[in-house]
RNA sequence: CGGGGCGUAGCGCAGCCUGGCAGCGCGUACCGUUCGGGACGGUAAGGUCGGAGGUUCAAAUCCUCUCGCCCCGACCA
């Protein structure tokens, strides 16, 4: 028998490590800190980067590649940038045997090397905007890693635009958001919180920062993609500047923005259960999965016929597959694809053949259903669209359960440790404030929201006065 | 970097205290019986015991050094 995953309430963490691995999502490397992604988490990766490339390329992007090393010298043009990234770089000093006239540093990020193009290429208004995009595989040197959520490489996308006027860029930062969150609820049924990163939350070298945040069903947030307002700093540190038509010449405005694939690990920790990995439809490579089961050769045949003939006809609306390897039982079989998270199971047996009829059952909720043949199809488009509403409904409404109003310090304290959650709370504004809730709680401000409401209040710390609420949450 | 745990068959582990034939479970291969929620019996293959040095007639086991990994924390997408 194999081995069974750990329960979420047992541990979490393990919980959660048991399903990458026990799911073949992905495996530890000989490298510390790296992992392999395994074909069935890149397929999941492989999804991500297929939806989103389209919504990127529908709002005007393009995509280019830029080189893996930067050069020392471009790390350190920028102050804040330098100061962010720096601790957590890879360096490369050596090459074909010699060391290098200057250090190169494996990207951590490639705003650096990317505004040193764009100086050559940028020369009148007419140049702009440029809307680039890359797929790439970055390198932090973190010191604790976790599988998928922070691995010393990962693989990313990393907008960065160049923009003539503030407001152009800024609008540019807004519909990236907009497409994120969009993408993390009707493609992963993530709902999101979208809202505005405090000052010391914010990328390395951005004017401001907005994210997407998720609840993980441990109640923890992650930060699961950010959308920068760069200002002009790289503008500056690169001099790139432009004609514009008035003849003045100006300084470019910039935007960057990323999703990883921590994105991964997110829509594992939402939806997944003690059985294995849960997927909503339209990230499943395969969303069918047929299970024959017979006794005799005679069965064997007319339940292979029947499944064969029920794949053909599921196969125009969506992807299926037949497992009819005669090695393994069927109740093997249904917990290897529980496992893997098809949405989807179909049971056909010889009393089903009889009565002209499957057993479909769903994965989130592992409800049984009987449908005639006949109706098959319909059904399963119909529970396809079904599932993929209600795990975004699901994943919703355990959010708002573990979402709070915490006017009192003390209230903060209990709530954020038991049961933890998304807290709103009022503060006024100040970076010792804020550091004092993380020394005190380990809970941050995961973002300023988009709606908060004018409301008056006081700081959860200082009492000093606060003109809307924030959320705090523990982060991973 | 601090704290904890662990390196023995592909995977999970026992054996170490008290030195004496390298074992168990799962998996794998083959044969037979099975097949509607992780089947069973039989046979077989599979090992530099993380590495180096030392003690000893004899080391997985004792001693010294060393390398690596995982988990928790600080840091971070």
């Amino acid at each position: 028998m194999a081995e069974r995953i750990t329960k979420r309430e047992t541990d979490y963490s393990k919980w959660y490590t048991d399903i990458i691995i026990q799911g073949k999502l992905a495996d530890y490397s000989p490298v510390k800190g790296c992992m392999v992604i395994r074909p069935t988490g890149y397929a999941l990766w492989e999804k991500i980067q297929k939806y989103l490339d389209d919504m990127f390329k529908e709002t005007g992007h393009v995509n280019a590649y830029f080189p893996l090393f930067i050069p020392e010298s471009f790390m350190e043009k920028e102050a804040e940038h330098v100061k962010g990234f720096s601790p957590e770089c890879a360096v490369v000093t050596h090459g074909g045997g010699a060391k290098l006239e200057e250090n190169l540093y494996v990207r951590p990020t490639s705003e650096t090397i990317i505004w040193s193009m764009y100086k050559k290429w940028i020369m009148s208004y007419r140049d702009l905007p440029i809307l680039i995009n890359q797929w790439a595989n970055v390198v932090r040197w973190e010191m604790r890693t976790r599988l998928f959520l922070r691995t010393t490489e990962f693989l990313w996308q990393e907008g960065h635009t160049a923009h003539a006027t503030y407001e152009e860029a800024e609008e540019e930062t807004l519909k990236i958001l907009e497409v994120y969150r969009k993408f993390a609820e009707d493609y992963m049924a993530i709902p999101v919180l979208i809202g505005k990163k405090s000052e010391s939350e914010k990328f390395a070298g951005a004017k401001h920062t907005y994210c997407i945040e998720a609840m993980m069903q441990d109640k923890k947030a992650l930060q699961s993609g950010t959308s920068h307002n760069l200002g002009q700093n790289f503008a500056k540190a690169f001099d790139v500047k432009f004609q514009d038509k008035d003849g003045s010449r100006k300084l470019v405005w910039a935007t960057s923005w990323g999703v990883s694939t921590r994105l991964v690990g997110a829509l594992i920790m939402v939806h997944s259960d003690d059985n294995g990995l849960v997927l909503p439809p339209k990230m499943a490579t395969n969303q069918i999965v047929i299970i024959p089961i017979w006794k005799s050769d005679d069965q064997k045949e007319k339940v292979l016929n029947l499944a064969d003939n029920i794949k053909k006809d599921l196969c125009q609306d969506c992807s299926v597959i037949l497992d009819d390897r005669d090695q393994y039982k069927p109740g093997y079989k249904y917990s290897e694809w529980e496992l893997q998270g098809i949405p989807l199971r179909i049971e056909i047996g010889p009393r089903d053949v009889e009565n002209n009829q499957v057993v479909i059952v769903r994965r989130d909720t592992r409800e049984k259903i009987f449908v005639p043949v006949i109706e098959l199809r319909n059904k399963i488009n119909n529970l396809l669209v079904v599932m993929q509403k209600e795990m975004l409904d699901k994943a919703k409404a355990m959010r708002e359960e573990f979402t709070f109003m915490i006017n009192d310090y003390n209230e903060f304290k209990k709530v954020i440790d038991e049961p933890g959650g998304f807290l709103y709370s009022h503060w006024c504004g100040s970076v010792e404030c804020e550091r004092k809730v993380k020394d005190d709680t380990k809970a941050t401000i995961r973002l300023i929201p988009f709606e908060k409401k004018k409301e008056k209040g006081t700081c959860l710390v200082c009492g000093e006065k606060s003109e809307g609420r924030v959320v705090f949450g523990k982060a991973y």
